[in-house]
DNA sequence: CATTTAAGTTAAAAGATTTTCACACAGAGG
DNA sequence: CCTCTGTGTGAAAATCTTTTAACTTAAATG
């Protein structure tokens, strides 16, 4: 990364849940964050009004405020980005008819990539807006460019039309263009730290991956390494 | 190795069988790591909880909780790298199943060696996103130069295409350059510790690389040492 | 030399893994 | 509700790898 050179960001995270805390810190520093991490919403907030900070991470369900109550006093008084953590099911259709300010929102268990490229795409965002940055420089491989903050892939000006999990996982094997990639590694940090999916699921992933970049016409392909993954590549035209 | 002016990377290991425990453990010493193997999972946990270390390695099938159950708790306050041990048969349905965060899974009976160059490639990996170290130093010997993280083998620019096996075989034969290697060796080392194939499963396996390093024009040849084994050497051209 | 033992070659068999395809299922949005 | 889309799964088909077994060739030995 080149431009960490500024300040490093600061987020704010707060969940009930020990190890769920630590999962999301951890791979937030890895990214060159300081992460601070409050067992709940109050105590968050309570530090966000003596430090306010460049992002926020919130688990709705938690003892004390609801998450819900946190954001919305939050929002009262900044336009901090705020990301929301949910319980599947059990709290979905309730969050998606309401929306108090934040500004994203994952449903647990989550992708930690996904997780990552969001916060990283959010602090972009706003570190592009206070000075007059124009574009953000987008991921480039051959014929292959992707847009990080739209969410789109595109080969010689023409849109491969991606899905989230085949982007997300797209993305992942670009980040990592230098190394073969296992499938057990995607599937943890694609599909999420407690998912129950069989390990096809990465095949039938790439499958259609690697048909849209063939429908496109681009010479980014994605090799297999027998007996154990993936790797990016690109014929020489 | 140029880089291990750093302090030695920590490894932890769990396994019920002594026997595998020693024999990792001194594979791994071997390559300048310092490890501490404990005989259950918990126990790992607990040394891990008072001191984190570099890189786990877990065994499945273990008195007290499973690998999976402490691979999940690790996991969830940690994004240490972890690599699972499973027996073959026994519980590889089960597991595939199940994938709650070990980065990679080797089933019994391993190959010492390639379970040596997964670490050795997953700690390089942690290891590079830290600094901002670029490139790795691939394994270079006359015209053959070897990308163990892209798990690739070049020879003036072409690639090899090598097998899992062929790969393995060759990279242990590189880094004996200064001797001969038995076929005995070999077996236990890259076909793994209680394997039962046939003396020729490596005759014919260095059959293949020589004639991939013959199509490929190279002048590194596998010579032969009578009543013994192989060893690494080169054409003078 | 003849003999014995080891190594190299093959091709076929056996084994694994990956790819493909069709389908089921769930959530999103009419 | 119904339809559409995105995704995961299962099973067959296609590939790729490894092992085995039979046979040939080469090296040592007396």
């Amino acid at each position: 990364m080149s431009n960490m050179s500024t300040l490093p960001k600061l987020i704010y995270i707060a969940d009930d849940e020990k190890n769920i805390r630590h999962l999301i810190k951890s791979f937030l520093e890895k990214e060159g964050y300081q992460v601070i991490a409050f067992e709940n919403g109050d105590k968050l907030f309570e530090a966000f009004e003596a430090k306010p900070c460049d992002l926020v991470i919130l688990d709705i369900m938690m003892p004390g405020n609801s998450g819900l109550v946190v954001c919305a006093k939050l929002r009262a008084i900044s336009i901090v980005p705020i990301i929301m953590l949910t319980a599947r099911d059990t709290e979905e259709d309730y969050i998606s008819g309401i929306s108090l300010g934040s500004d994203d929102y994952f449903t647990k268990p989550f992708s930690p990539v996904q997780l990552t490229m969001r916060v990283k795409a959010m602090l972009r965002r706003v570190d592009m807006s206070e000075p007059e940055k124009n574009g953000v420089s987008p991921l480039i491989y051959a014929d292959i460019s992707i847009c990080q903050d739209k969410l789109t892939a595109h080969c010689h000006e023409k849109e491969l039309g991606l899905t989230n999990t085949e982007f997300t996982l797209f993305v992942y094997l670009l980040e990592n263009r230098d190394r073969a990639v296992s499938r057990e590694e995607l599937l943890n940090k694609i599909w999420g730290y407690d998912n129950a999916v069989e390990t096809r699921a990465t095949d039938a992933t790439v499958k259609r991956l690697r048909q849209k970049l063939t429908q496109a016409g681009s010479e980014v392909l994605i090799e297999t390494v027998w007996g154990y993954g993936f790797r990016i590549g690109a014929n020489q035209p």
